[in-house]
DNA sequence: GAGTTTGAAACT
DNA sequence: CAGTTTCAAACTC
């Protein structure tokens, strides 16, 4: 058995885990259902995942000595962690982990393609058959034959598999899956930390197809087709993403789930993270690819309201999978029809207890108790509903529906309980410190609002008692614009006040026509076309250059006219853009998302990239590499950091040498006003000096008189220097005019 | 500091 | 929702 080391992810290529979509056939029922997973040639070509996809680098290449058609049946892959995998025999296992016990054997041509994707070439388009895009560790096992391959990288650098002919068409029913029993099971490792959706194959499994899940982390991700949702039911394949992270060497855990249906493989590599991914049929259009994804597109493993004679019912949990925030989330669906996965609560929520996931979109609530152990998992904005099968057994796989884990939970770091508190102060400083600030005497006792960082008072307009007990309730970056409720303050974000420079100059030089509430109409204009820092401070302009400036307390009506016209434009204008997450979600995300085009998000054209934050599901960068694992990120990030202490040492060292010199001075100050005569011109006289070259002189002249080589003069001269300067010193310190003897 | 590049916002 | 335009910030030289 190989393994792949995690550092193997490092090194493949960002593409890899670029897997916002993959394409899915859903083509009608084909001809030849290829069940047995002959080996077809198979022109399909292996779909990029984005435009530069196919640079992927040598890192991982497949090839095997089988024939093709028996390469086909018979995947004969060795992965090492070199940069060679090569193949061993048809019959060789290449296995990342102790693989289950799959017996389905899923038909699929891998092949090394110029580039070195690993692809997995369907040999012909079936309705049963899905063309599986994996970045990461794929398990197959055709015929007995266990194939695993490693597609361990980061997002765009793509392992296409595209899966054979299956012949078993999904929405066709689960018999044919079982007459043609073609099973594969994708494992992808390694990549982002983050859910990523992850290529998803078509899975066709038997229920007992469970493995012993020890994962760490799992990410579980439900590929949902975009452009069309058969009638028949999407096959959807669920790859349990392992992420390499932090050198988990924990068994990972594939599941890989159509509708009802689940697949489960392990892989003692690293922890595996279920990404949901689009389908895009029939397309192999590159897709841009954004790291997190479409949190909405999570899929998770159904798991409720199985069919007990469903062969495809059958559940597959990682364990271990809340490991560093990684989360495998289970779908609770009706997993008799095939078709679309619906959520449906066919058992009462019990209690839950919601935690915060470390994926940035996830909010996941546990139950307290539930007889199944499930946990429900709700993810913010989506339909769906999930649950996380939590046992406490670690025994091996058993083909029931549940759990497999090994106290996932103990191992995940801690979950916080998201309270969405709001982090509001309201501190009161005397009313003479904020000048400007407060354009009205507020209160007799001068409070003031202000609110946690980056929010600045614009505009009190009313005495605080009567906001204040309704701050708590704020968000962070809440606006209270005039005249909203019965709120007079505007609180705004420093960030963001700029946001409503170019409103408010429009407002307030309203002869562009733009309709203001008030219709307020003056020529007036905030300073610098709209632009000032003091306005973008939040405060009002004081000793600035601007001209006719509205942004000061006369003006105070318009003003707030502006602000509160910019609100009626856009009432998300003042929300903070950067901020946290869904609720739930710990990690800051953009709250639009990028739009990045050619700079991949990693130069400060990138609002993201600027924030400091990882592009987001809702992000549609197109070569986005700002996501944690990208090397150039992780490049860039160095650079950044070493440029940061070069900085701050050149600070520190021009601090210590200022404080130095200025201490020198401060000590040498008092000798020289007081005539101790400690510098050196104190009592480097004019006749020390002389002294000092008569001496020297006479050196020379001694040295001319023994006939002494120039070099040997010179030392003389020199030692005799010396010897003056020790004098010197020396009577420095004892009379205010030292005598120079030679 | 000028010119170019880039992406967000506005607009259609 | 997609395409275009505008514009200011970021970037390069």
């Amino acid at each position: 058995m190989d393994v792949v080391s995690p550092e193997l992810n490092i090194l493949l290529p960002d593409e890899i885990m670029d897997t916002e979509a993959i394409v899915m056939d859903d083509d009608p029922p084909a001809e030849s259902p290829a069940a047995s997973g002959q080996s077809q040639p198979s022109d399909d070509a292996p779909i990029p995942m984005e435009t530069d996809v196919l640079a992927v680098p040598e890192i991982v290449s497949l090839c095997s000595d089988a024939p093709p058609t028996q390469r086909t049946q018979a995947l004969t892959t060795s992965i090492t962690t070199d940069s060679t995998l090569c193949s061993t025999t048809s019959a060789t296992q290449l296995l990342l982990t102790p693989s289950i016990a799959s017996s389905s054997p899923l038909t699929l041509r891998p092949k090394l393609s110029a580039n070195h994707q690993i692809i997995l070439n369907k040999v012909a388009s079936s309705p049963g058959a899905d063309t599986t895009r994996s970045p990461g560790t794929t398990t197959i096992t055709p015929g007995g034959q266990k194939f695993m391959v490693t597609a361990i990288g980061k997002s765009g650098q793509s392992i296409v598999l595209q899966l054979p002919h299956t012949g078993s068409k999904p929405g066709s029913g689960q018999g044919e899956a079982k007459a043609n029993p073609q099973h594969f099971k994708v494992l992808t490792i390694g990549g982002r930390t983050d859910l990523k959706p992850v290529m998803v194959g078509q899975a066709v499994s038997s229920a007992s197809q469970i493995s012993t899940l020890q994962a760490q982390q799992l990410k579980t991700v439900q590929i949902a087709k975009k452009t069309q949702v058969s009638s028949a039911g999407p096959i959807k394949f669920i790859i349990t993403k392992a992420v390499n992270n932090k050198g988990l060497t924990a068994q990972t855990s594939v599941s890989n789930v159509i509708t009802g249906r689940v697949l489960s493989t392990s892989s003692p590599v690293t922890p595996p993270r279920t990404i949901t991914l689009s389908e895009t049929l029939s397309s192999n259009s590159k897709i841009a690819i954004s790291p997190l994804k479409s949190p909405s597109k999570l899929t998770m493993v159904s798991v409720a309201s199985q069919v007990p004679n469903s062969p495809q019912k059958s559940v597959s949990l990682p364990l271990n999978m809340a490991h560093l925030g990684q989360q495998i989330l289970v779908q609770q669906s009706t997993a008799t029809s095939p078709a679309k996965v619906v959520s449906s609560h066919s058992t009462p929520m019990k209690p839950v207890q919601t935690v915060t996931v470390g994926g940035p979109q996830f909010k996941t609530i546990f139950p307290l108790s539930t007889s199944s152990n499930v946990q429900q998992i709700q993810v913010p904005g989506s339909r769906f509903h999930y649950v996380r099968l939590v046992t406490a057994t670690t025994g091996s796989s058993t083909g029931q529906a549940g759990s497999h884990c090994t106290n996932s939970s103990m191992t995940a770091k801690p979950m916080v309980v998201n309270t969405a508190q709001v982090r509001m102060s309201v501190p009161i400083i005397p009313a003479q410190t904020m000048k400007q600030v407060v354009p009205k005497p507020l209160t007799s006792s001068g409070q003031v609002l202000t609110t946690q960082t980056q929010q600045r008072l614009i505009m009190p307009a009313t005495p605080l008692p009567q906001i204040q007990p309704n701050l708590t309730n704020l968000p962070p970056g809440t606006m209270l614009a005039p005249g909203s409720g019965n709120m007079g303050y505007t609180v705004l974000p420093a960030h963001y006040v700029t946001q409503l420079q170019q409103s408010a100059y429009v407002t307030l030089a309203s002869s562009s026509g733009f309709p203001t509430p008030t219709g307020i109409q003056t020529q007036a204009r905030l300073p610098l076309n709209g632009y000032c820092d003091c306005f973008a401070n939040g405060e009002f302009c004081q000793s600035c250059n601007c001209t006719n400036c509205f942004n000061n307390l006369e003006h105070e009506t318009e003003r707030a006219k502006a602000i509160k016209a910019c609100l009626d434009r856009n009432p998300e204008a003042f929300k903070p853009k950067i901020g946290k997450g869904k609720e739930g979600e710990s990690d800051r995300r953009h709250s639009k998302g990028c739009n990045c085009k050619r700079s991949g998000c990693l130069k400060n054209y990138c609002e993201c990239y600027e924030a400091k934050i990882m592009c987001s599901s809702t992000c549609k960068c197109v070569g986005c590499k700002n996501f944690e694992e990208s090397p150039e990120r992780k490049t860039l990030m160095h650079l950044a950091d070493a440029a940061e202490v070069r900085v701050q040492q050149q600070t520190a060292a021009k601090t210590k040498l200022s404080s130095q010199i200025s201490d020198l001075f401060t000590r040498t100050t008092p000798a020289i006003t007081s005539g101790g005569g400690r510098m050196p011109f104190t009592f480097v006289t004019k006749e020390v000096a002389e002294a000092t070259c008569e001496c020297l002189l006479e050196q020379a002249e001694q040295a001319e008189l023994i006939q002494q080589p120039q070099a040997t003069a010179e030392r003389m001269i020199l030692e005799e220097f010396g010897r003056c300067l020790m004098r010197i010193i020396s009577s420095a310190g004892k009379t205010d005019c030292p005598s120079i003897n030679c």
